[in-house]
DNA sequence: ATTGCGTGTCAACAAGTGTTGGCATACGGT
DNA sequence: ACCGTATGCCAACACTTGTTGACACGCAAT
C-alpha cells in the first residue's frame, strides 16, 4: 500500500513507526503486556528505546497503536442461516492464523485493564452488532454473541496462549466441523425457559 | 480441618505459611503473575517479604504451592450418558465460583509459561483421563477433552478475566442449560469424515 | 550557505522488582 | 534456668523498568 493521499502528509520517519509497531505487536504477542519491554521492542525495531516514548507518549499508547483491530467481520445477513456456524469459526480461524494482533490483545487481556477494556468493545460492539442483525431481543443477543464469543476465545486461548496439545496439532478443518454447530446453536438456537 | 496426622509434624508457623498462600492466591488471581509482588502478598498477609522467601524459596516456588490445583472431576461413568455436558457444565462452573485458584491459574497462564504448563497438566492429564472412560481411540479423546477445555476455559476467561457483560450477567443456571449441548457433543458426537 | 526542524543516540534518573544476610526475639525441649 | 532453633523484621543489594533531557546529525527550504 502507497503512503496514501491521507489527511497528514507522509513522514520521513514513517518506516521506523512501522517498525517499532510491527516489534511491538510480536513482542506483546509473545510476552504479554509486562514481560513486553520497550527496551526489546526498541531492540528489535533497532532503534532507541526514546524513539518508542517519543513516537507513542508512553508504553500505554504503544499498545493501543499496536492493538488497534477489527475483526472484519462479514455480513450475516447474506449467509444461509444454516451456515451461520460454520462461516464464523472460518472467518474467526483465517483471521487469528494470519495476524498477531489478536494474539497479543489476548494474551494482555489477562492482566492489563486497559487491554480487557479494549477486548470486550471488540466483541461487545463489533460482534454484538453482527448477531444484532436477526432476531429483536437486545438481550437474548447480547447473551448469544458472549456465548459465540466464549467459544471462540476460548478457542484461540488453548490453541494459541496455552498449547494444549490437541488443539495445536488439529486441522483448522476439522476444528471447523466440530465448533461450528456449536455456533450454530449459540446463534439460532432457542433460549432455555 | 485439623492440621491433621500428616507425613511432617505441625510447625508454629503455619499460620503464617497459610495466610501467605491465601494472600498469594488472591492477588494472583486478581493481578496475574507479574503485577502480582511478592511485597504486596506479604502486605496482605501482614508479614515481612523475607518471610515468604523463606518459606517458598522464590517467586517461581510460591506461585506453584498457591497453583496447586485438583479439578476433582467426578466419576463419568456413573452418570447417565446423555446428561454428560450437563454434569459437566455445572461442576466446573461450582469449582470455578467456590476457588479463585483456578482463576489465579488461569490469569497466569497468559504470561507465565510455568503456569501455563500446570494449565497443560491439568486439562490434559485430569480431564483426559476422566474422558478416557468411554472411547478407545486415544487421539480421539484426547481432542474430545481439548474441544471441552477450550469452551469451558473460553467460559471462564470471558466470564471472570475479561468480564464480558452478557457472561457476566447470565446466571449460572442459564449458562449450564446454553453450554450442556456443546460440551455433550464434544464428548459424545461423531467425529467429521 | 544558513537556518530550522525532524530524526536518532547516549546517558541518566527515580521507582520498583526479587532476593539476601544479619540481628533480635520467643518458643520448646532439656 | 538454659540453650538451640525457629520465627520474624530491617536494611540493603543488584537489577530492570518506564521515562526524560541534552546533544549530534541530516534533510529541506529560504
Amino acid at each position: 500500500m502507497v503512503p496514501s493521499a491521507q489527511s497528514t502528509q507522509p513522514r520521513r520517519s514513517d518506516a521506523t513507526r512501522a517498525a517499532i509497531l510491527r516489534a511491538a505487536r510480536e513482542r506483546f504477542a509473545a510476552d504479554g503486556y509486562e514481560r513486553a519491554t520497550i527496551r526489546a521492542i526498541a531492540a528489535d525495531a533497532q532503534i532507541d528505546p526514546s524513539m518508542v516514548m517519543r513516537y507513542y507518549g508512553s508504553k500505554e499508547g504503544l499498545f493501543a497503536a499496536a492493538a488497534e483491530f477489527d475483526l472484519r467481520l462479514p455480513d450475516l445477513t447474506s449467509v444461509p442461516p444454516d451456515r451461520l456456524g460454520e462461516v464464523l469459526v472460518r472467518h474467526f480461524l483465517a483471521r487469528w492464523e494470519g495476524d498477531e494482533t489478536l494474539v497479543a490483545l489476548l494474551r494482555a487481556a489477562s492482566t492489563n485493564p486497559g487491554a480487557a477494556e479494549r477486548m470486550r468493545g471488540i466483541f461487545a460492539d463489533q460482534l454484538t452488532a453482527a448477531v444484532a442483525r436477526f432476531g429483536t431481543d437486545p438481550t437474548l443477543t447480547a447473551r448469544r454473541a458472549g456465548l459465540v464469543a466464549s467459544q471462540v476465545l476460548g478457542l484461540a486461548f488453548t490453541r494459541y496462549i496455552v498449547r494444549l496439545s490437541p488443539m495445536v496439532d488439529t486441522t483448522p478443518e476439522e476444528l471447523v466441523c466440530w465448533v461450528a454447530p456449536t455456533l450454530q446453536h449459540y446463534l439460532t438456537g432457542t433460549p432455555p425457559s
